[in-house]
DNA sequence: AAACTAATTTAGACTAGACTAAAAAAAAGT
DNA sequence: ACTTTTTTTTAGTCTAGTCTAAATTAGTTT
C-alpha cells in the first residue's frame, strides 16, 4: 500500500519530470513546500520500493511503474474535477483543493466507473488531458503560449500553464475561457502586452497572461 | 483541523453510545480493532480539544461538538454510499470500504452539493437515515426487528443491523429488498426460523436473520 | 470484607514523516 | 586550480498514533 505522502511525492517528480527527465531534491521540495532533508529520506524510501530511480547527488526519475502510479493519480485528479465541474456545478478555479484529496481515495473500481458516469472525458476543466485506465495520455493537440503568437495569428484557447484560483478568476471575468478563439490584433513591444480580438471585442492582456494561455496550433 | 484517526474514534464513539450514553475504552477498542491502551491515549487527546466528557475508568460520552462532528462524519457517509449506488451503479453491498474514505474528506460545500445533486434524500441505500447540514436526523419511522414480530404480523422492510457484505448480498440473492413486503406466515419453534410470504412466495429465514432485518411498524 | 478477575491506565518503545543544524559534495567564479 | 557558493545529505530531534507489558482500579465472588 501507498501513503499519501508517497503519492504526493510521486505525483510531484511527475510533474517537474516533464521536461527534462530527471529533476532535483531542491526541486521536489519547494513544490511540495518541504525541506530538502525531508525529501532526500523519502527519495530513498522510494528508491526502496523501486518506484524512483535515486542516485545520491544525482538527481531523481521515476521508474516504469512509479510513473504509472503517478499518471493513476493524476488520472482520479482530472477525473474528479471533472465531476466537480460538470456534476456539482463547481467553477473551474474551485477544485484543485477538493481534488486534491479525492485523488488519494483508493479505489480502481470507482475510479473506472466515475470515468464511465462521466462519458469517458479525454480533457478536464482546465484542459488538461486524462490519462486513461492503462495510463495512456492521448493528447494529439499541440499547443503553445499565447506568447509565441506573432501579430496577424490567431487561435483557440486550450488550456493553462498555472492553474492557480486567481488566475483562473481573472480568465472567467474577461471571458477568456477554453474553446474560445482569439485573434492577436497587436503586440505591444514596450511592455510585451497582447491585444486580442475576441467576438470581434477587443481586449489586452498583460504578458503574464500571455505566457499563462496556452493555445491550439 | 481534525486528523482522520480522530474522526474514526468520534464515529465509533457516537454509534456505540447509541443504547446506553456512555461507552467504554474496551469497546471503542474492539469497535476500531485496537488495543485498550491505545484508546486510553485518544480519549485524553479527544477530552482537550472538548470534544469527548471522559472520565479515568468511568467512561465517555461526546460533548455537544463532538456529536456534531460524529453525526457530520455520518452524514458524509450516507451521502456518499447513495452517490455512489445511484450514480454509480454500486451493489448496496460493495460501496461501505468507499464510503468508509470519502467521509473524510474535508469540504462542506462539497457535501452539500452532493446532498443537492442527489435531491437531499433522507435514507442512504441501506435504510440508514441521512442526518442533514445541521446534523439533524428526521426519522419518524418506527422499525423493529424482525425477530419481534408474531406469527400473521407483516410489515416492510426498511433497513438492516449488521450492514456486512456477505448479509447483504444473501439478502439480494433471496429477493428481501428494502420496501419489500412480508408477511409472517409461520415461526418455527424449535429453531426460531421465521416463513414468510413475499409476493404470493414463501421462504424461511434463520433466526440470525430474522434479528438484523428491520421492519418498520 | 478479602480475594480474585476483568477492565483500564501508565510507562516505555516503535514507525512514519516531518524538522534543524552541521557536514559533505557539486557547481560556479576567479 | 583554488576558493566560494549552492545543493544535497547525514545526524539527531520531534510528534502523532500505534503497540506491549506492567501496574492500577473496578467489579464480582465467596
Amino acid at each position: 500500500m501507498r501513503s499519501r505522502s508517497e503519492e504526493d511525492y510521486l505525483k510531484a517528480i511527475y510533474s517537474l519530470s516533464i521536461k527534462g527527465s530527471s529533476t532535483s531534491t531542491n526541486e521536489i521540495a519547494k513544490a511540495l513546500t518541504m525541506k530538502a532533508s525531508s525529501v532526500t529520506d523519502m527519495l530513498k524510501k522510494l528508491a526502496d520500493k523501486k518506484w524512483v530511480n535515486y542516485i545520491k547527488y544525482k538527481g531523481v526519475t521515476l521508474t516504469k511503474e512509479g510513473k504509472q502510479i503517478a499518471l493513476q493519480i493524476i488520472r482520479k485528479h482530472r477525473l474528479w474535477e471533472t465531476f466537480l465541474v460538470t456534476n456539482l456545478n463547481f467553477k473551474w478555479d474551485e477544485v484543485h483543493d477538493i481534488a486534491e484529496q479525492l485523488e488519494h481515495i483508493d479505489s480502481i473500481e470507482l475510479i473506472n466507473r466515475l470515468d464511465k458516469h462521466l462519458g469517458f472525458p479525454k480533457f478536464d476543466p482546465h484542459g488538461d488531458p486524462i490519462p486513461d485506465k492503462n495510463g495512456k495520455i492521448q493528447d494529439l493537440r499541440k499547443s503553445q503560449p499565447l506568447s509565441d503568437l506573432k501579430k496577424g495569428d490567431k487561435g483557440i484557447i486550450i488550456g493553462v500553464v498555472d492553474g492557480t484560483s486567481i488566475f483562473l478568476r481573472y480568465l472567467d471575468n474577461e471571458g477568456l475561457n477554453l474553446g474560445t478563439e482569439i485573434y492577436v490584433e497587436e503586440i505591444f513591444d514596450f511592455d510585451f502586452s497582447y491585444k486580442l480580438k475576441i467576438n470581434n471585442k477587443f481586449l489586452t492582456v498583460s504578458e503574464r497572461v500571455s505566457k499563462n494561455l496556452l493555445i491550439q496550433f
